[in-house]
DNA sequence: TTCCGTGCAAATCTTTTGCACGGTC
DNA sequence: GACCGTGCAAAAGATTTGCACGGAA
């Protein structure tokens, strides 16, 4: 956990909008009375460009890349990328998820507050076999779980939905 | 991934009736090809009394306290903890449930194929602040997910949900 | 000018692997 | 008797932390 450095303005989440994501990170982020710096930059960049979980390694791989193309006058450490991750968590901007080998994945969040603007919710398929990720959404699925969270008795804040099993290719090759 | 000893009998599951999950998984493990030993024996006995998920630090502490009150005559070492849970895993007998620390639990896995003998299926509501784990289980969400299982073009074995928020306390207790 | 954000390297923690011995089949 | 299962210790990864410097406010 972080300690916000001096925290100038309110807290609470802003309207949520229609802006893209990049201009949400960066206003909350601006809220809560963080700094602007490039490291940190640069890994919102990437994620608004991602629709779906990345590694640490995968971002830091593709940091890595872009500073030798020449996109950034200094590397980016990896322990920015994990410093970074932290707080767009902490924040509710990125969604850490597990998918079961151990590796920490992180995609954006999107916003659940109104209800509108779901801008990319979806859950995730994995292949026990050969590791494939695949995104998936299901509204009937989503509306059972809303109405689950107004019957348990805590706040929620967000959810997640995970399937295992095997992918066609998989299932062809049988092993 | 490990690779079975000889694989003497079929490898289906058996018929899954009423016998309690030890026995199973004992029935399962001997079906699959493995000897019997020590450690994952008390590791079967350990799982069939929890009903939620253990971390492997949990495990160990508490195989370590059997052994120290006489339970054991040798203690149980941590990387057989990990090996047989790998393995119990893979049998799909257990599941492993990532709630976002980065420490992966364990439990037992319920029985899915007939439908019946659910012998307590259940996903799980995290507490981000205060790391409180508490499962639930609803009909109409299984419902949801069973249909939506039909509908994707995968082979789904296993599914999980997770719910994140906060807790009663940690409501209240507003930091 | 102050204090935060960052890169680098070391430290920590979880999980995996190598090896030799004792037990199961 | 052959080969598997296990404990111990070392190794491998992922993630976190300490520190000094450059940049944002």
């Amino acid at each position: 956990m972080t300690a916000p450095p001096k925290a100038s303005g309110h807290a609470s989440p802003s309207e949520a909008g229609a802006q893209p994501w990049s201009e949400r990170a960066r206003t909350e982020l601006r809220r809560a009375g963080y700094r602007r710096g490039g490291a940190r930059e640069q890994l919102i960049n990437l994620l608004a460009r991602e629709r779906c979980a990345l590694t640490v390694q995968e971002m830091d791989g593709r940091l890595q890349e872009a500073y030798r193309q020449g996109a950034s006058p200094r590397p980016v450490g990896i322990a920015s990328v994990y410093r970074g991750i932290e707080l767009l968590v902490e924040l509710g901007l990125v969604a850490r998820v597990d998918v079961g080998d151990g590796i920490a994945r992180y995609e954006r969040a999107s916003v659940e507050h109104g209800g509108e603007n779901h801008d990319h919710h979806h859950h995730h398929f994995i292949c026990d076999r050969c590791g494939l990720i695949v995104p998936f959404d299901d509204q009937p699925l989503e509306r059972a779980i809303v109405a689950l969270e107004d019957r348990v008795g805590f706040a929620v804040s967000g959810h997640e939905v995970l399937l295992h099993g095997s992918c066609s290719d998989c299932r062809d090759t049988r092993r």
